[in-house]
DNA sequence: AGTCATCTTAACGATTTTTTGACGATTTTT
DNA sequence: AAAAATCGTCAAAAAATCGTTAAGATGACT
């Protein structure tokens, strides 16, 4: 029994979301539509969509603003779409992390080509399965739960901030490989993003600060020198 | 020291291919250019590229077929680019698995965030940012593990500077051959450095230290005079 | 407006790592 | 046999790395 994939359709005009809508669900997929991008906002924490149908132009803000929010906390895809035809809006749509952009009009089956090829993406992308990667990590005292966002330390909450959860998050899904401080931050911040690991220091520092005994001898998290940082394997 | 993606262009027209190839380089890239669908398949079994651009009409045989074939049995991020603006072809390629489908003629910063962004999709998926390698070498009692950094002595790790894993590192990967001076020097200082083994006695010195019980005779590193070093065969 | 938490950037120092120069033992070449 | 080159070793200088602190910058919420 095939679970049908949501999708989020984030579309002022009426006439077009009802369209997109309508085919959607006719190739098998659920659909919400919202019309703002608060609203978007709010439906992708509450709803767990798997993936976004994004229009840029919106009454409230930009969609691009929308892009970035999602794109703080959670990679799951979207598909951005446009009247706008300027590679520049492209690039940047593209660099945000957006994982493609149509410009209107387009061809239905195209666009559902496209939504295919985004959902594909996630599901061979993580080996796990997931884009929230679901399910915990475990080593040690030390937990990470892929669904509540949260690292916990002997049960307790770590109270780690957005930015210090990924890294985290990330270390733990590859336990035992070290990853390069380049690869976190591409990760973290985007492909075009400085290439300077001060802000991967002063975060590790305080990720240690919440979770190790003696952040001088960590139990969790190893550097490996000039090279990046390693978590400790599962056990 | 970075390692440049690779990109494997597929295209018959020189001008074209030309052009992309420049655009890439300049935007850091390492390229291979091919003019037929066989030579691309070879290529990409021989050189494994990071990914591929392909454009759809060749001379010798349908770019689509190349598309299927590459997909049998790798899942490497494809950008097709080409001149049918088709709904239909667009469909085609990206069911059978191509990333991205761009229609000639395109912008270059458009190409480069879309290149972009398929390779960030496989990034996530597998984090060989850096030296590619993995999995574990084993000679003796001593152990490379490529995953972790590190090499091992009896299980213990043996503390080795990144250049000191580096040489072993890369001497491991050629086991039973030796390795030119040169050669090691081009793989770690890059090109344009010195051609003075110096530097690599030093290290070697520091090496055998941690990883010998006599430095004086070597079990796993042996130097052949006046030509480079050679790591014993993995058994 | 103001508070609060977080993110970002700059600077500093302790430590480690890399590089360089020098020397002698040994081997190779002349 | 003498001269030259090769290689390992030591020590010291030079450079880089990393954790840490502190000071702005940004944004969310009251």
């Amino acid at each position: 029994m095939k679970i049908k994939d949501k999708v989020l359709i984030v579309e002022d005009e009426q006439s077009i979301s009802n369209f997109i809508s309508m085919i959607l669900q006719a190739s098998g997929f659920d659909t919400i539509v919202v019309r703002t991008g608060e609203e978007a906002l709010t439906m992708v924490s509450s709803h767990c969509p798997d993936l976004i149908i994004l229009d840029l132009g919106l009454p409230d803000m930009d969609g691009m603003e929308v892009l970035k929010s999602v794109r703080k906390w959670s990679n799951l895809p979207v598909v951005v779409v446009s009247a706008r035809n300027h590679e520049h809006d492209k690039v940047e749509a593209l660099d945000y992390g957006a994982d493609d952009y149509l410009v209107k009009p387009f061809g239905t089956s195209e666009l559902l080509a496209r939504i295919r090829t985004a959902i594909r993406h996630t599901r061979t992308a993580l080996p796990n399965g997931e884009i929230a990667q679901s399910g915990k990590f475990t080593t040690g005292e030390l937990t990470i739960d892929y669904d509540k966002h949260q690292v916990l330390l002997r049960g307790e909450n770590a109270r780690l901030t957005v930015n210090e959860y990924k890294i985290v998050a990330l270390l733990g899904k590859y336990a035992g490989k070290v990853l390069t401080y380049d690869f976190i931050i591409r990760e973290l911040w985007g492909p075009k993003a400085k290439t300077d690991n001060q802000i991967l220091r002063v975060n590790m520092a305080n990720i240690r600060r919440k979770i190790e005994k003696n952040p001088g001898q960590p139990e969790y998290i190893f550097t490996e020198v000039g090279v990046g940082y390693r978590m400790r394997e599962d056990d």
